[in-house]
DNA sequence: AGAACGATCGACT
DNA sequence: GTCGATCGTTCTA
């Protein structure tokens, strides 16, 4: 178990966000079960250039202040009401940016994943290629709320990794032939940011 | 104090 | 494809 290390997050964040594709996501609850994840889609949010970015023009308020933080720290906040975002805060101290975590391909605990999204509605097969594919999604799957904001990812409760802890998983390496790159999504009133080819994910294997 | 808005999702036509 | 839910955050006054 590799875990990423704050000099990882410290890079500047549109590596980050592309690095981190093939990494496993760990989340221990509270009762000890571990879920984890292969990301497969994130998106940049770099606050001195992005009008996107919650941050945008250095903007420190409460809300934001975790991205002030030093690198290796989860921002996690409220969207729509209803659900949550999970981002990785990245670049030096002070540098306000962050990876936001859009899907994963579960790993581990997947049951609890399924009840925890779906509780006890029937799991069809669609709802079970949808579990992971958005970050409200990967929020409500993992159990992550605005509880769980500032954590520090070098810890045990939340991080990245490179290979998960039990082996006869692929590495955390990616085909150059999977990566995509485009513009975010939902981000149409960010005027010239809206346009900002900050989406990475990994296309799905060939079918 | 009040208002506007949103890095989404799921139900529906 | 469209649309509404739902409430914390932020800004304005």
């Amino acid at each position: 178990m590799a875990r990423l290390s704050r000099e990882f997050y410290s890079q500047d964040t549109l590596t980050a966000a592309r690095l981190l594709l093939g990494k496993y996501l760990i989340r221990r609850l509270d009762c000890g079960e571990v879920l984890a994840g292969r990301v497969t889609e994130t998106e940049a949010y770099i606050g001195r250039c992005d009008k996107a970015c919650h941050a945008y023009n250095c903007r420190r308020t409460p809300r934001t202040e975790i991205l002030f933080a030093p690198p290796g720290h989860a921002y996690i906040y409220l969207i729509y009401g209803m659900y949550h975002c999970l981002n990785f805060v990245t670049e030096p101290e002070g540098e306000p940016a962050a990876v936001l975590l859009r899907a994963i391909q579960p790993v581990a605990g997947l049951d609890t994943m399924v009840r925890l999204r779906y509780g006890d509605r029937p799991l069809t097969p669609q709802r079970l290629r949808r579990l992971t594919d958005g970050p409200g999604k990967v929020c409500r799957a993992l159990r992550l709320t605005r509880a769980e904001n500032g954590m520090d990812l070098t810890g045990d409760t939340l991080f990245l990794c490179d290979s998960p802890e039990d082996a006869g998983l692929p590495g955390s390496e990616v085909p150059r032939e999977r990566l995509r790159t485009g513009p975010r999504i939902g981000v149409d009133y960010a005027e010239e940011a809206r346009d900002f080819p900050w989406r990475f994910w990994l296309e799905k294997e060939a079918q």
